[in-house]
DNA sequence: ATAGGGTTAG
């Protein structure tokens, strides 16, 4: 026995005794009522080995047999959680009171399964034993917990059977049961029927609409409970903040908050919790920041919300910083705050620091808990990692469907679509089952191969499976049917769609865009903000801004950009900026361009200097794209692109000793120039091919087929534009271009297709000009309809013009 | 009897 349990004749630690304390808990000392010491040493307990080391001395003064020890001693059992010992009690007792069996069932809920509860109340029932509210309310606890819906409506009927069907406790317990299991229809009609309602029910209720997705339903509740005369209490708060931030309810949210203030359930640390998240959420960074520091008591929570608000606001430098305080001022994190920091980390791309938080976590004992390692996985594939996602995914016990789905992602993302569709079969033949996640990363995976075969199968999987039916599913097959050059299908697609999103508009706006389709894309904006469901979000401007851009419509493209300014109010980002530079500067408006680098209020970025070097390439303006190209090499991209860029800058304006430069400087930051590479599907196989490439086993034949084509398309007028190339001969150089990837790929593709067939082209680089006007002959010469998607957008060739109207 | 930070998606 612990020395602190006997030194119980200090009087400090001994409850109050009231008048209803029963006379045989209590021992008389003269001027002092004490409670038994027996009975206080019960109290102190906190485990079931120091209940045991009592328990002699209960023996020893008689009162085993006493009923209020037995409860009382069944009641600890319970509470500690061990059923096997409160039996052993329970079960020899002869004469058992009422109240004992409600002890034994309340441990049954608390500890045991549904089924396990069930049983001993069936004994109860035939032991004689009359029910009351506390046995039904806590089996519908059970039954909401384990989303037991069945049970749960079998125990409501036993309710009504005995009498408790305008109990207040009973009834709440009934909403409580259908909210969770997601039956809000079935709750509303049980509290619509309790004849009198409290502050408890009407937090049920409330709680149940905001975690059932009625965000608006849930504060019109608020507003009907204080009509009905009820003031709304910290609970209150907590419930119905997460619905305020579902719907982005700033003004609601700022009164409710002044709600908080007032009545100091603000000091309350779960209560300013749910305001930092609410404002997170909304994407009020600043009185997010001003809400934690005003805190007058931070817990983990605290710091946990405000980790993961500033990495989801765009704030992870902040948000990692935050961590590193939080470790500092010696906050025990929980595994929360290592997802943060992860989060953060991924965000910011930032291998070293994730590796940081990595070791941080296998120190602190995080590597089993599987949320946190699937934010590791998650977080080595935005590093780019995917070697060392894999291997923490293949050591990791206890895999879940988010697991399969991060790494599945992860090879996604990182251009493994072989990894990814493997995992994805492996996934199945394990038994997990693969949800909306998994097929919007698959099917995204597929988008960016474009084969029509795999993009078809995909989504008959999702029919089959009616995966479809998810907006999220719905709109990756939108966008994925776009990048396979069938547009006509994702439209189809989007009109018969039972929901759209935000991102379904997006996508279907952004596909019409990278088809070169402006004014496909601007009706359909202009139809967006017609419907009430959908409202234009920062990406929808992105999308349209290079709608106008991929089109040449320069006034449509400027307005926009100002719409989305001034009427809408969204605040631009660098990506706004390079869309407007590449908008202005594509249309050969250069010096407007440049200008509007200097009068953007942020620092100009990759993004925009590229847009900006890009441009300059294009319209053979060296000498503002030396500027841009110095601008950019500050920022220091680790991108070989953009060196590209600069020497075909400099080789089509026949400037050989400064191409020869950038060349160098390449070679020793050890940037290489990617590989040009074409495929082509054929026959249910993809066709792979790289720039004068001679490895394909038709390789003869298409060469052969090349030069006679040559031959066509100059006699229809096609001039080669040797101009980039120096160094070899006119014929060596013509030789050159005509074996660039896509050439090959279109050549294969002409000589085993059917006459009428239109050839699909996938392209990682950007389309050459050279390519680009050799292709628009062959699509005259040879009647056929080419389409080519390089990686900024969809050229459709036929009869010698192309679709982007040399706008690329 | 009621709530309470969080893992994968564009």
């Amino acid at each position: 026995m612990s020395s602190n349990l006997l030194s119980v004749h200090t009087p400090s630690p001994l409850p109050n005794i009231s008048k209803t304390t029963p006379l045989y808990q209590r021992i008389y000392i003269p001027n002092h009522v004490y409670t038994h010491p027996s009975a206080i040493l019960l109290e102190l307990c906190t485990s079931v080995k120091e209940l045991h080391q009592i328990l002699p001395l209960i023996i020893k003064n008689g009162f085993y047999n006493e009923h209020l020890f037995q409860t009382k001693l069944v009641s600890l059992f319970c509470k500690f959680g061990s059923m096997v010992e409160a039996s052993r009690v329970f079960d020899p007792v002869e004469q058992k009171l009422d109240v004992l069996y409600h002890t034994m069932l309340k441990g049954y809920a608390k500890n045991s399964t549904l089924c396990d509860s069930l049983k001993f109340y069936n004994r109860m029932q035939k032991d004689g034993v009359n029910p009351v509210v506390y046995d039904f309310t806590y089996l519908l606890q059970l039954c909401g917990e384990n989303l037991e819906l069945e049970k749960g409506r079998e125990i409501h009927g036993m309710l009504i059977v005995n009498g408790f069907e305008s109990n207040l406790f009973a009834m709440t317990s009934v909403v409580n049961l259908y909210a969770k299991c997601r039956k809000i229809d079935d709750a509303c009609k049980m509290f619509d029927r309790m004849p009198c309602k409290d502050l408890v029910s009407w937090n049920t209720v409330i709680a149940g609409y905001a975690q059932n997705g009625f965000a608006r339903k849930a504060l019109w509740l608020v507003s009907d409970m204080r009509e009905d005369g009820q003031k709304a209490d910290s609970i209150t708060l907590v419930s119905v903040l997460p619905a305020v931030a579902d719907i982005k309810g700033l003004r609601i949210g700022r009164s409710i908050h002044g709600y908080a203030i007032r009545s100091g359930f603000e000091s309350m640390v779960n209560v300013s919790a749910a305001l930092l998240d609410m404002y997170f959420k909304c994407g009020l960074v600043e009185t997010g920041r001003l809400v934690f520091r005003r805190m007058s008591s931070k817990n983990v929570v605290s710091w946990n919300t405000v980790i993961d608000g500033l990495a989801q606001n765009g704030e992870s430098e902040e948000a990692f910083a935050t961590f590193l305080k939080m470790l500092d001022e010696k906050v025990e994190p929980t595994n929360v705050s290592m997802m943060g920091a992860l989060h953060a980390c991924s965000n910011l791309g930032d291998l070293e620091r994730g590796r940081f938080v990595h070791r941080l976590l296998d120190q602190m004992k995080f590597s089993s808990n599987v949320s946190v390692m699937n934010s590791l996985i998650s977080m080595y594939t935005k590093c780019k990692r995917v070697d060392i996602a894999a291997s923490v995914f293949d050591n990791l016990k206890g895999k879940t469907n988010v697991t399969w789905n991060a790494m599945i992602l992860g090879y996604a993302q990182n251009g493994c679509v072989n990894e990814a569709l493997d995992l994805f079969c492996t996934m199945q033949s394990e038994g997990v089952k693969p949800d909306s996640f998994t097929f919007v990363s698959v099917i995204t995976a597929l988008a960016d191969l474009s084969v029509t075969r795999q993009a078809k199968w995909i989504h008959g999987l999702a029919i089959r499976t009616n995966m479809d039916k998810n907006v999220f599913v719905a709109t990756a097959l939108v966008d994925m049917y776009a990048k396979c050059g069938a547009i006509e299908t994702a439209r189809e697609l989007f009109d018969t769609m039972q929901e759209r999103h935000v991102i379904t508009w997006n996508a279907m706006i952004d596909g019409y865009g990278t088809h070169g389709l402006g004014k496909a894309a601007l009706d359909l904006f202009d139809d967006m903000q017609k419907e009430a469901s959908a409202k234009p979000n920062d990406t929808t401007f992105l999308s349209v801004i290079s709608a106008c851009s991929h089109s040449g419509f320069v006034e449509e493209g400027l307005y926009y950009f100002k719409t989305m300014k001034e009427h809408y109010g969204f605040e631009p980002s660098m990506d706004h900026y390079g869309a407007m530079v590449d908008l202005l500067g594509r249309a050969g408006k250069l010096d407007d361009a440049w200008n509007f680098i200097h009068e953007m209020p942020i620092k100009p970025g990759i993004t925009v200097l590229g847009a900006m070097l890009g441009a300059c390439k294009i319209h053979k303006n060296v000498e503002l794209g030396e500027k841009a190209a110095d601008m950019l090499f500050e920022l220091d991209p680790d991108e070989g692109g953009y060196h590209v860029l600069v020497a075909n800058m400099y080789a089509s304006a026949s400037m050989w000793d400064k191409v020869a430069k950038v060349r160098t400087a390449m070679e020793k930051k050890g940037l290489h120039k990617t590989p040009g590479c074409s495929l082509v599907e054929w026959r249910n196989e993809v066709h792979t091919f790289y720039s004068g490439s001679t490895n394909h086993p038709q390789s003869k034949r298409i060469y052969a087929f090349l030069e006679t084509l040559g031959d066509e398309i100059r006699a229809a007028g096609y001039v080669p534009d040797t101009n980039s190339i120096h160094d070899v001969e006119e014929d060596v150089k013509e030789q050159l271009l005509s074996s660039h990837s896509e050439r090959l790929a279109i050549a294969f593709g002409l000589l085993n297709t059917r006459h009428g067939t239109t050839i699909h082209i996938r392209k990682n680089l950007r389309v050459c000009g050279d390519c680009h006007e050799a292709t628009k002959y062959i699509s005259l010469v040879t009647g056929r309809e080419i389409i080519v998607r390089d990686s900024q957008r969809f050229h459709h060739f036929k009869n010698g013009r192309c679709s982007c109207g040399d706008y690329w």
